[in-house]
DNA sequence: ACCATGACGTTTC
DNA sequence: CGAAACGCCATGG
């Protein structure tokens, strides 16, 4: 893609994204908001859709939209890999939909 | 510089 | 209560 001179939106993310703990999840909106920009939750996805560019590899499967849906599996090599990292942590997924959302979601500091 | 796109969110019908 | 439209703003062409 690109190589981003100084901290881009899409880095910002990425920082944020990366201190997700483990069997915790965030949504776009909560990063957002953390990075000063609430209403820029979409630029939060586009940024996930490039997280493969980023140094590090970034744990996507741990961010979710505001209702806990997995809007963004099909955008993993495969349609299912999100739900099984996921449940793989511990997280009980039905119908790509968290589920004790509210219990699991994990906000920025 | 302008137009099109998007892994969302909120408001409105 | 469910679906649709609008808004939002960074990145790419």
């Amino acid at each position: 893609m690109k190589e981003p001179k100084n901290l881009t939106f899409s880095e910002k993310v990425y920082e944020i994204v990366a201190q997700i703990p483990y069997g915790r999840v965030t949504t776009y909106g909560h990063i957002a908001r953390k990075i000063g920009s609430p209403q820029s939750a979409r630029m939060v996805g586009w940024a996930m859709n490039h997280s493969h560019s980023y140094k590090k590899e970034i744990p996507a499967h741990r961010v979710v939209n505001r209702v806990g849906l997995l809007t963004g599996k099909a955008h993993f090599a495969t349609p299912d890999l999100m739900q099984k990292l996921l449940e793989k942590e511990g997280i009980e997924i039905k119908d790509n939909q968290i589920q004790d959302f509210k219990n699991i979601l994990w906000s920025p500091e």
